[in-house]
Parts: structure tokens; C-alpha cells; sequence
DNA sequence: AAAGCTTGCGTGTGCGCACACATTATTTTG
DNA sequence: CAAAATAATGTGTGCGCACACGCAAGCTTT
């Protein structure tokens, strides 16, 4: 392949300089003529040096604190996936001198959101991993790490008034459109498909809307059914239900059961909260509506095997996490250019292909 | 989180000894007396050491030879990601003095597998990858290798007789269940599904009949259609292809789609070569006949968007190169446990979360 | 014009480890 | 019992790089 790969030295010598200079254009610290320094970057074309960046590591005691925010993962078990990769993710980079910080905040309190995104920014950290849930509240941090040029990378939700150093996770509205696909796929017949929001303030986060929007443009893309076929188009209609143990949550949804009049096909949930609506479908015997949600959590995983939900999509929390942290990483340390879009993959879980999705 | 690391240094001031000693005990190079050695191994116990690769691997100057066996990715195309996987690999292990050699085979031939592997074993690498698509011939090799203790790969296809340091792929039967899923979930009608192996050699190809068996399974734990409700339990069959060049291979599709005595439902081909399929099916205009197939080849994709293969189950060929070699890395660089089997997930791909897939 | 700056370079040390080599203790041998 | 052999341990150098420092020459100051 490649002969032995070429030094610092080498590049000094071949500029008849010391390797000083050649650090010093390396990384511009300026304090070199212009004419040298020229010519130091021409040997360096040339002879197609790289930074051996092991050496590097070693060479520099420089170290980076990285600031976490994202939901406590005692609080709510989807969070524990991202925690994990973002652990993960911590131990290989720890020999690189890099120092991962979390700074936990409860899902649901805006006041804790605030507190822990202040706590973070105070702590002076190299980079920031947000998840930024809510988000008139993360516009102004966003402003202030961009004031003091500290880099941040977003996952789990898109915030795009801000441009980010990076954002890592899903196209919300094209997961929205798979899972209009999966809940309508192999059905014939018309009738009525549903979207269902839980406990979430849709007003103040971007991404469930986007999904709801790709659900629906699945539908809309749908060919119409042949000229003479049964059946008008498929009819789409979202609903807000309340936090799970509030009254209204399992009237509504008993009322939406008992209407005979709606043809009920499938019911996609926004969230990773399905297992809050399969225990109903259950009770009704309702086999043939379809139900598909999000995330691999224990709950969840139940239905699944009970044939109550019929798909799962993965967000790939623990992914999110780990590469999350490796976005800032390879900007910080290793001087590597940062896609600014990572999208990571929609995964369709079933039954038979769940197991090799656990606990990667 | 944790202190400064704890060096060799310090272990050899809490044991009285030198640095020296520690590093021979932390080598097993002898020359220490038990008494010391046992002292300086509680250290390292007490201060919880764990060497810092990144100075190991600058300090030593060992290099490591890999050698990879797997077919030629100019001959077929599904070749192609594998080994952008394994180049991947090496590109980041090369800082580590990992060189990476490939063998590539013919991928129909024998004569140059064979040929091929004992170019590589003459080599003398430190470490193999080889997908062994060749049940026999592989196991002498295997044998060979065991006895000059090479540690070796097995990636795509899985070969149990002797123990390989690991392999890294699909679970074939599992995948061949999940086949049957995808090919008959929400049809409710009973009717007839076709397994079809193009081309190969099923005798000396192992995961192509767990495929099979898998596949057939699923139907076989079906529940059985409710008392009074229409239909037999679906029939599945199963049919060997020749290469698609090949008359009898068009003589024999068409027979099968002229049967009108047959109410197919669905076709699953075992290898990545759906796409000899799909065109007779939107030749006779069977929409309704689904059809599942193999990896995420550009033909494949053409019909996946034409809606004539309606799911492919991606095989992670790209990753199976890159965790293929990591996995002879971990071993030999980096000293860590490797897992005797590594289960790639079987992804499923449709035409809506496709896009996430191609080009990671 | 002597004392400061500034610019443009070279030198030296250390990061943690591997490994060759030097040195000192302990046996073995003639 | 001294000499030689061997076992046990210590020392030193280099891997490629970052970074602090040193040093000379030209340039301002007052």
C-alpha cells in the first residue's frame, strides 16, 4: 500500500527547516515568514502528509470537556439508549482526553431544561450534545454558544434556526411517511387511519408535527383506487390525547373504539409510547387495526410479540448518543470535517427481526 | 469521572520495582521472580490500570499483516460494499500498524478460492478474514490455520465445524423466518409462496437451505385459518433457478406464471439477485404477487421504486467487512475479548426509509 | 545609542509505552 | 571458593507530536 508514512521531520527536512517551523504552520500559529511557510505547505502536498493523529493524542496533554444535556434516563426509560452510547462513546474517546459531563434534565419541566443548559454553559465546556426538546427555550442557547463560538451538535430533534455544528438523528417527516406506509401496507379496503399524539405539546416541538405531516403525505401520494374499485380514499385524522393517567385519555379512546361508524384500519403513534394505546386495541379484540410506534422499549417489545403492534421504527436512540458525542470529537480532536445532517436510519422492527436490535 | 489514568510508572512506585519489571509481567516475558510478579499483578489490580493504547501503539512499533479472502468485487456487484468496509477499516487501523492485503476470488470458481486462500496463508499474516463460500475447501484451511495458530474471521457465510475467533454476518435462518413475514403479512387468502435459489450451488452452500428451512418454518407456525374461514394453510415451494443466462431459466419462470392452477402470493429469492425476478412479474402484471429479496444492489433498487419488489432484507454487507476486520483488530491490537458471533440486524428496506441505508 | 520590542527561527522536553541493553543478585560449576 | 553462567531487575532510547523556551537579527523607542 503506502511506504512508511511521512513525519513531521520529514517535511522539515525536505523545506530545510527545523520542526518547529513546520509545527508552527501546522497549526497556525503564525511566527513564520510568509516565503517558509509557502513552502512548508508545498512540501507538505507533496509528500501528502498526514497527522499521525495517535501521536498526537499522546503529544498534546490538551483535554476536552463535553457537556451532555438531554433527559434524565431515570425518569423516562427511552433515555437510557442515548445515555448508554453516550457512555459508550465516552470510554473509547477517554484515551484521546476527552471528559464527557451529563447534565440531566426532567422530560416534562422547562424549568429544568433552562437550569441544566445554564449549568452546562456556565461549566465552559468544549462542546455542547444537546437534546433540545424544547424549542423557543433552546433558541437562546443556541445564540450564546454561537456568541462564544462553542460548538454544539443537536440529536433526537431537529432545530434549524440555529445552524449547529451537526444534528444527529432521525428525518422526522420521512419517518412519519414510513409509518404511513407500514400501517396501511396490504390493506385493500378503505377506512379511517389514525395519528395519535401523547402527552406532547405540539405547539412547542417541531418534529411531531413534521411526522404527522409526512404520515399524512403518505396517504395523499397514495395512487387512487381504480375507477370502479370500492371504496373512497383512505381518510386520515390525528388526535391529542392527554398524559396516560389522566381520565380523558381512556375516554376518548373508548369513545374512538366504540364508534362504529369509522372504519378503523390503523392507529400510528408519534411517540415511543404505543404501549399506552395497545393495552385498549387488546381489550377490544381488535386485531385487525394496526398499530405502529416507535422505539425499542421493554413495553413495547411486549405488544410486539402479543401481535398488538404490528412495527416498530427505531430512532436508534443509543446511536444518536454515540455518534452524537463523535461528531464533536472528530471536530475537536480530530480535526476532521462534520456532515451537518446525519441522518441515521429508519429501522422497521418486527417480531422476527427484533432480536438483533436489542442491546447492540 | 475518573482521575488521571494510572501509568505504568505508578504501578512500579507502589511495587518498589521499575518499570522494567511491570512491563514484564505485563507482558509474560519472564525474567521476574513469582514473589515480585504477584505484587506487581495486585497492583495493577488495586489501581484498576488499563494500558493507554494510544502510547502503546506509538511506542511499539509492531505491525500486524491481515489478509482477506472474499470475491472479487469487480465480478459481482454485491462484493462491492465488503470491501469498501474492509477499506474502510483500514484506513482507521492503519495508525495502529495494520496492514490489510486482499485476496479476491472468482466467485463461481473453486479453483480460485482455493488458489486464492493459499496465497493468503502463505503470506503468513497475522490474522485472516475470509468469507467462506465454499463449505468443503474452507474446512482444510480452517484446520491449517488452527494449527499455526492464526486466528481467523468468518464473514457472510457461517461455517460452525471448526471454531473461528468469530463471524460476523447474518443469521441465515432467522433471516429466511423474517422472508416469510415480509412475504406474506397482510394477505389474508390462502395461496402458494416460492422460495427461488438462482444459481447456486445448494449442496456446498450452507445458508442458503437454513434460509430455506427458515422461511418454511414461518409458514409452519402460522396459526391455522379459524374453523369455517376460507382457505387452506398457505403452500410454500420451492425452486432452484439456474444461472439466468441460461434458456431453461426463462423457460422455467414463464411455465411457473402460466400456471393458472397456482394462486401465487408471493416470491422470495434467497440470494441477492431479485432482480432477474422482477422483471417477468411486471411483464404478466402481477402486482399482486410480492416479492422479497436480497441487498441493496442498484438493480434491486430500480423495482424496489417500480413497487415490483416490495421488500428488500439488507444484509449489511458494509459492515460485515468493517466488523469483520475490527474484530482480528480487537484481538490482536487491542487485546479485548471478541464475541465468537457477531449477528448483523436484518434490516428491512423499503422504498419509503431506503434512502438511509445506501452510501453509509 | 542603549534599552527595549518584535519577528523568525531552532532546540529540548515530555506524553506512556515497548524493547534493547546494562547492571546487579543469585546459582552453578570446575 | 573464585569464576562463569544465569536469573532478576534497572536504565535508556525512541515512537511522532505539541509546546515552552531560547536565541539572534532587525526594528522601535526615548
Amino acid at each position: 500500500m503506502e511506504k512508511s508514512a511521512v513525519r513531521i521531520k520529514d517535511i522539515a527536512a525536505k523545506a530545510n527547516v527545523s520542526v518547529g517551523t513546520v509545527d508552527r504552520v501546522l497549526h497556525n500559529r503564525g511566527r513564520v515568514s510568509e516565503k517558509v511557510r509557502q513552502k512548508v505547505l508545498r512540501m507538505m502536498e507533496e509528500l501528502d502528509y498526514e497527522p499521525n493523529l495517535i501521536a498526537r493524542a499522546l503529544g498534546s496533554n490538551r483535554t476536552y470537556q463535553l457537556a451532555v444535556v438531554q433527559p434524565d434516563h431515570l425518569i423516562d426509560p427511552y433515555w437510557q439508549a442515548p445515555w448508554d452510547g453516550i457512555g459508550k462513546a465516552a470510554k473509547e474517546l477517554k484515551q484521546y482526553g476527552v471528559t464527557v459531563t451529563m447534565y440531566p434534565y426532567e422530560l416534562t419541566e422547562v424549568a429544568s431544561f433552562v437550569a441544566q443548559a445554564e449549568a452546562a454553559t456556565q461549566s465552559a465546556p468544549d462542546g455542547i450534545l444537546i437534546a433540545p426538546l424544547f424549542y423557543r427555550e433552546s433558541l437562546a442557547f443556541f445564540a450564546r454558544w454561537q456568541a462564544e463560538s462553542i460548538p454544539y451538535v443537536l440529536f433526537n430533534t431537529y432545530i434549524a434556526e440555529l445552524p449547529a455544528l451537526s444534528y444527529v438523528g432521525q428525518d422526522s417527516y420521512q419517518s412519519g411517511f414510513l409509518a404511513g406506509k407500514l400501517v396501511q401496507f396490504g390493506q385493500a379496503e378503505p377506512g379511517t387511519y389514525l395519528i395519535a399524539h401523547i402527552a406532547e405539546d405540539i405547539a412547542n416541538s417541531l418534529h411531531v408535527t413534521q411526522k404527522e405531516r409526512g404520515f399524512r403525505d403518505y396517504f395523499a401520494q397514495l395512487p387512487a383506487p381504480a375507477p370502479g374499485a370500492p371504496g373512497a380514499p383512505a381518510n386520515v385524522v390525528s388526535i391529542a390525547l392527554p398524559d396516560p393517567t389522566d381520565p380523558s385519555f381512556a375516554r376518548q379512546l373508548n369513545r374512538l373504539l366504540d364508534d362504529e361508524t369509522v372504519q378503523l384500519r390503523g392507529i400510528f403513534v408519534s411517540t415511543s409510547k404505543a404501549y399506552e394505546i395497545a393495552p385498549y386495541l387488546q381489550a377490544y379484540h381488535r386485531e385487525d387495526v394496526r398499530l405502529v410506534g416507535y422505539d425499542l422499549l421493554e413495553k413495547n417489545i411486549h405488544f410486539l410479540h402479543e401481535n398488538v403492534i404490528d412495527f416498530l421504527i427505531n430512532q436508534n436512540p443509543h446511536e444518536q448518543g454515540y455518534q452524537g458525542v463523535f461528531a464533536l470529537a472528530d471536530q475537536l480532536v480530530f480535526k476532521k470535517e462534520v456532515p451537518p445532517l446525519k441522518y441515521l436510519p429508519l429501522d422497521i422492527i418486527t417480531k422476527e427481526n427484533l432480536r438483533y436490535y436489542v442491546g447492540e
